[in-house]
DNA sequence: TGTTGAATCCCAC
DNA sequence: CTAACGGTGGGATTCAACA
């Protein structure tokens, strides 16, 4: 049976909310979505990329993550404003409840886009069209945002078609409507072709996504392989058989990095790092009530070369300090204070749910152990939980 | 022959 | 003249080891 459906694409989604968040509740004259201006990180700790862009700052060819720097030299009076990361989830929580008003079948795909199915919902509201047209204007009348829609028959289609002419806009992509719409495209438009398949398809001639519908599949395979090649052509043609998902997945793996200010050339600073990245990445998973049965700790060097060692674990852990340990001994095999770090990351993944306790294969002292530093962790996320992160803190972080 | 683990690469946002 | 360069998560591919 034909799905009918929706996706919902923020305009300049941080962007938006900051400008929007600065006229309509600090009272600035300003609205930075009339001007070239971007959200950017801070450069000071080299977190110095492109967040979000105006309208204006994209006519300037200035791109989302590219270094603050390079977005100065192509337009010198760029506004760069700090990010708000509390207020942009309180503005997604806000978006995301409009939405319900119209479809329980939604698919939040990132802090600012979502996939709705109104194939059993669209009648209440009138034709898709018009569907579409009050969603959109609910959300601009009571958040003072707006948004894109994009209006087809599965995923792929409808998140083409949002993509189309911004902002505040709805645009369908319906089959009958794909050669006209979607072909003449570029083909690194299309969802899935980034960087390394776009500079391929250019070398065999490909630069259309018309071009890429009509290549044959075959020739594509034996350069793409068996499932990127069929994928891709498939897309091409606006063939793709995906259902829109209530969020209910499950993390397949947590893991934080960070960038440092300033480059780290010791074991014991990297180390000191490594525990603060395991206590984040522990208390996630405790918090999610799953433990990890492997570990990869991820390195990016001075110039930008990273590289990943992982281990799988002789136990499922939530531990902190076993994270810790076993990221440090990681480390340690690859890497003696040369070259200097920018970045360090803990990945954890074999995610399992269990809830009972494996039979430990160890001595009791080492079951009396776990359960110190089990107990241990408990204690610390609840002290956290209540008096915030930082009310306690290591003392070997202290001692720096 | 097929599976697993590790390292790397690719993609999206 | 060259540098400026994030964080998180999902997945595929390649190769070696192993069953």
């Amino acid at each position: 049976m034909a799905r009918l459906i929706f996706h919902v694409d923020v305009n300049n989604a941080f962007l938006s909310w900051e400008s929007m968040y600065r006229t309509a509740v600090l009272g600035e004259a300003l609205d930075l979505r009339t001007v070239p201006s971007i959200v950017g990180g801070d450069r000071e700790s080299r977190h110095g990329i492109v967040l979000a862009k105006s309208t204006p700052a994209k006519a300037y060819g200035i791109h989302t993550a590219e270094p603050i720097q390079s977005a100065l030299n192509k337009c010198p009076n760029l506004i760069v404003v700090p990010p708000r990361f509390e207020l942009y989830h309180t503005c997604s929580e806000n978006f995301v409840k409009i939405l319900n008003d119209f479809t329980p079948d939604i698919e939040k795909v990132s802090i600012d886009e979502a996939f709705l199915d109104m194939t059993d919902t669209c009648h209440l509201f009138g034709s898709p069209m018009e569907a579409a047209e009050k969603l959109k204007t609910r959300i601009r009348d009571e958040l003072l945002f707006t948004v894109n829609i994009g209006i087809s028959i599965n995923k792929l289609l409808a998140k083409m078609a949002s993509d189309f002419e911004k902002p505040d806009r709805i645009h369908s992509l319906f089959p009958n409507e794909i050669q006209k719409k979607m072909w003449p495209l570029p083909v690194c438009d299309l969802y899935f072709v980034g960087r390394s398949a776009q500079k391929k398809m250019d070398l065999l001639g490909i630069r259309t996504i018309g071009n890429l519908a009509r290549y044959d599949t075959d020739l594509l395979v034996s350069h793409f392989g068996e499932k990127y090649g069929k994928l891709i052509h498939e897309y091409a043609n606006g063939i793709a058989d995906d259902n829109v998902t209530i969020d209910n997945k499950k993390n397949k793996g947590y893991g934080n990095s960070i960038t440092l200010s300033e480059d780290v050339t010791s074991t014991d600073a990297a180390c000191q790092v490594l525990l603060s990245l395991s206590e984040t990445v522990g208390m996630r998973l405790r918090q999610d009530q799953v433990k990890c049965n492997s570990i990869t700790v991820e390195t990016k060097d001075s110039d930008f070369n990273t590289q990943t060692h992982q281990m799988t674990l002789s136990e499922s852990t939530d531990i902190t300090n076993v994270i810790y340990k076993n990221s440090c001994s990681l480390l340690n095999e690859f890497w003696h204070g040369f070259p200097p770090l920018r970045l360090l990351g803990i990945r954890t993944t074999k995610i399992s749910d269990e809830n009972f306790d494996q039979l430990s294969l160890f001595s009791s002292e080492d079951e009396e152990q776990k359960k110190k530093q089990e107990s241990l962790d408990v204690c610390l996320d609840k002290i956290r939980n209540r008096y915030g992160s930082d009310s306690v803190t290591r003392a070997s972080i202290l001692k720096k």
